[in-house]
DNA sequence: TTGGATGCAAAAGATTTGCACTCCC
DNA sequence: GGGAGTGCAAATCTTTTGCATCCAA
């Protein structure tokens, strides 16, 4: 595998162009959930004249595609994970950011994605399990203060 | 108690108001997962010029006092749910609906909001298990189309 | 009386869309 | 060459805000 964002662009049968490339390079490994926004303007830099829709656009093919997830967790705007394998996200209140859980805390065990097929007799396509509240930076600025 | 909707106002020190009495009315026992807007929309028959202003301003002020829960797993609005007690939910990316989630599947035993306090060192105040895909409905309907 | 609440309208943000031009395959 | 992709701008949708007026306490 010469080029990991080539690839995935052609397994979803996306053509390569340097725009998603750009974007398939900012998000690989990113842990910050960076909106589109925050995807768009850092991205600027390198490519003046990158639109927005071209990254919502190619956020949207991605997440459709499975490559990426699409979080529902920060009430303002859509975040993007790349991170696609099992976990759970802590947003806080105060600053917005959002974090990973570590999947070891215990009563995550039992709950598996991959497991759940159906639920009420509804298709489950995507699990999310969000803990909203105030990170331990944010709390002690708080008590600081 | 006389009436639930004064004494509810009445504790988290809000003025009771017709509008915001009936905002609680129409909320009471409500299953459908309303947005702010048809929230709105459904109160103008019987109140011509509430305000939107008015309608985001008590739910909000309701979802922080936790009388009702602000829900983020609608992608685009936010929807709002009457129910506090422990329970999840399902959103059908096919018709928008948001249903309930019986509480008696088995994997959601372990996970009680009231037990965590923390995670990872943050601060936890809320938790949200959200469950997306095709309701039966919508499901039944692709078959059939 | 008076501070909080309301209605109205405009503003602010996030996201989507239409369209002509561009360039990947 | 053809069609998907891009950039730009305007439109849409949700939510918030400013402010004058109103009314519950």
């Amino acid at each position: 595998m010469r080029n990991r964002t080539i690839e995935t662009l052609k397994e979803i049968g996306l053509k390569v162009t340097p725009q998603r490339q750009a974007i398939l390079k900012l998000l690989d490994g990113n842990r910050s959930h960076p909106s589109a926004d925050s995807i768009y303007r850092q991205l600027l830099g390198e490519y003046p004249r990158i639109s927005f829709a071209t990254v919502y656009n190619t956020l949207s093919k991605l997440a459709g595609a499975g490559k990426i997830q699409e979080l529902d967790i920060d009430p303002i705007k859509k975040r993007f994970d790349p991170r696609t394998a099992l976990h759970y996200h802590f947003y806080c209140t105060s600053c917005g950011r959002v974090f990973d859980v570590a999947c070891e805390t215990p009563f995550l065990g039992t709950l598996d994605p991959a497991g759940v097929k159906t639920i009420d007799g509804h298709r489950v396509d995507a699990i999310q399990l969000n803990f909203k509240g105030v990170c331990k930076e944010c709390a002690r600025k708080q008590r600081g203060s």
